[in-house]
DNA sequence: AAAAATTAGTTGTCTCGCCAACGGTTGTTT
DNA sequence: AAACAACCGTTGGCGAGACAACTAATTTTT
């Protein structure tokens, strides 16, 4: 019956959207705890690390601040001291660019990429702790299913579009 | 071919959990963005709004504190603060239980309840424009890859198990 | 019944997130 | 070429998140 799936719904949720977007929600709260649990055995957040991987990608020749900051996976209007705190632990270095002293060109230090490869095998495996029960095919619709979801709220030019 | 799929995956994920996590994370962080617009014109966070919400559906009883923290969504280490802020702007009031003195009970004020009231339509409008381009079916279909992916992550005793 | 352990919440401290305002550099107008 | 606008990044200030140490109240142990 209709109605009773309604009910149900009513329960807690006052719309399935609602009801989506706190699943999304908590469930990103939940895998994020993991995830966490790593990353503060080595003094780093989850952006700070998004961050030595995009400069790690694009080692040697680095990114400007800015499109450094566009590509992490969540937004980060302070990417100025994100990047302060990993210049001051001498993970990435700041250069000016010669033709255009306005940017300052991030790239990724040897310590940096020293760092990033110790963690390459247990970032795997934490992965693994928060997904691997699920099938391929349930990731892969997940992973659909979220990018369909998020998709009216990217802007044309995002890399994560 | 499966190696073409492996390689387009391999472009930019090492596993199909990370990027079925770092999707996660992405469509998060935009529907996010979508909420808060809506909660910045009242000075409130989506944390805050979460624990009015819960506070209405315990009125006129209330919640004890950590009763109400293990509720929220997402984790809330600084929970007594959280209180605090919303006291000392006369949503919601603490009183001490007689029975046992180590408890504070939680409890929604009128003026709380008046924000909530006027912001019901809103925030059901906010999820509207969150999530009313996937059909009822992927909604459906969405929470339950949700729950799905968090259930080992979840404690027993947990609300949103 | 005294001591120990547990429970409930608060406080201190530090980092991080976020917005707005700013300074310096380059590009565009007129 | 002077004025103006746009761009890149930094700084200030404050609210919020995280974690540990702490006080107070209650329960359990011996």
């Amino acid at each position: 019956m209709a109605s009773t799936a309604a009910r149900k719904t009513a329960r807690r949720f006052d719309s399935p959207q609602q009801e989506c977007y706190l699943n999304l929600w908590r469930s990103y709260d939940r895998l994020r705890m993991v995830e966490d649990q790593l990353f503060d055995q080595h003094d780093l957040t989850a952006q700070q690390y998004n961050a030595l991987r995009l400069l790690r990608a694009e080692h040697p020749a680095g990114l400007p601040t800015l499109a450094l900051a566009s590509r992490l996976v969540s937004h980060a209007p302070d990417i100025t001291r994100l990047i302060d705190r990993l210049e001051q632990r001498g993970l990435v270095d700041r250069q000016r660019v010669a033709g255009n002293r306005r940017v300052v060109q991030i790239g990724i230090t040897e310590a940096g990429l020293t760092l990033l490869k110790t963690l390459d095998q247990p970032v795997r495996e934490c992965h693994e702790k928060q997904l691997s029960h699920l099938s391929g095919a349930q990731l892969q619709s997940l992973i659909e299913l979220l990018r369909t979801a998020r998709q009216p709220h990217e802007a044309e030019s995002s890399v994560w579009g």
